[in-house]
DNA sequence: GGAATTATTGATCACTTGATCAATAACCGT
DNA sequence: ACGGTTATTGATCAAGTGATCAATAATTCC
């Protein structure tokens, strides 16, 4: 009974622990990296910004780590999605649907955050650093697989699998600001991949559909000032 | 000779505003849009902050308006790089070279902050939407005269138009993280546009050229702390 | 049950931010 | 030369940030 978390007001250090990261990875994502204060993290899970301050050696290492969780998460989702496919067409083509989804808007503002925060935070910087090579390390691992099953050809996947990323960044990017128009550039990306991956075209799903096809238009969940 | 602006003390307003406004972008360029506070104006200037805050109403609208005349500037910039072309490959050509050259990492650092800022501040993000439809508004316009001249042969430029800005704002993003990288990969976007616009393979200059051409490494200009 | 350990608090510091307002002083018109 | 206009200052406020430290109280160990 003394072990019953939900009713004592001690917990133990690893539970808090991960309480504090968890409500980290809360603000950040509905609330932006730079939300993401001591007092916001305390009240959150209501206890006083000195002990968020007593379990983290900054906030600098605090937003870096989160940031780092957060994208580890993302990977992983997009991983288990992955999963299922049996072929390496079909596992780039929903990997590059889920990217390219809207509900990844939460994550593409962290990302923006990421970059921009990064430049001034040593610690962010390099967790940016080391989450972009994972996507990139991913990627390229199910580019290397289709070409090792022969369903691809290229010259250079690891290049290939940065190409891609660079577009969605790019497309997601320009997605947070104009919603619309973005979306509708999805095809893009599988044009590209198709392109330099010797696929034949459609290959992944409906081609480069700019300005054809109207999709419905509902936009990203907003934040607490829905600006864009 | 009262009018001699050097050593008065006391400046016309439309003089001092001005003033403000390339303090501004100075800052913005150099620190970020972050850092671009009430007291790094006035320091800069040698005035106090209530001065600045006099001249403007607001620090939020003071760096919509920098970040929109940042932009603008570049837009100049570029067109007027563009000018002496002779062709719409070449102007084309041209503003690819342009916007992923190295020095352009000063611009993309603000194009990132306003991004991740935009979100918060509600006049910046009107400004980004405006600014990234005047640069769509501008290449686009390349692309119409290019299909108008028989260069080009495109179904719909204004969505091509689109489609290259977010893969240069992709890459150029990247650069900021991983410079070495991302330079190598500025084929792709000549790739993309060669097959969107109906150009033959090469046109654009050298293509594809991913992980062959070992390009010179030099980074780009770090800023207060060199962290990416 | 009592004592040691330590999670947690409350208070507080130093700093930065944007903003306001009366007071000052430079410039201009007359 | 003088007076009015106003650019400019200095002081100051309130809000928000990260961080520290002694004091407290809950938990565990013996």
């Amino acid at each position: 009974m003394s072990t019953d978390p939900s009713a004592s007001r001690r917990k133990a250090p690893i539970e808090r622990a991960a309480e504090i990261a968890r409500a980290a990875r809360e603000i950040a994502l509905d609330e932006g990296l730079s939300a993401l204060t001591l007092r916001a993290v305390a009240s959150r899970i209501g206890v006083t910004p000195a002990l968020v301050s007593h379990y983290q050696p900054s906030m600098d290492s605090l937003v870096a780590s989160t940031f780092g969780a957060i994208v580890a998460a993302e990977i992983g989702e997009v991983a288990e999605e992955l999963a299922p496919c049996e072929t390496a067409v079909a596992a780039l083509q929903t990997l590059i649907d889920t990217l390219l989804g809207p509900e990844r808007s939460t994550v593409t503002a962290v990302w923006l955050d990421a970059w921009s925060l990064g430049r001034r935070h040593p610690a962010l910087a390099v967790e940016v650093g080391v989450q972009m090579d994972a996507w990139q390390a991913f990627l390229a691992v199910l580019l290397h697989t289709g070409c090792a099953r022969g369903e691809f050809r290229a010259i250079d996947p690891d290049a290939v699998a940065w190409q891609l990323l660079a577009i969605i960044d790019g497309l997601n990017a320009h997605a947070i600001v104009r919603y619309g128009h973005a979306q509708r550039l999805r095809g893009l990306v599988r044009t590209v991949a198709e392109h330099e991956l010797g696929l034949r075209s459609g290959a992944l799903g409906p081609g480069d559909d700019s300005g054809r096809r109207p999709e419905p238009d509902h936009p990203p969940a907003p934040i607490t000032v829905p600006v864009y």
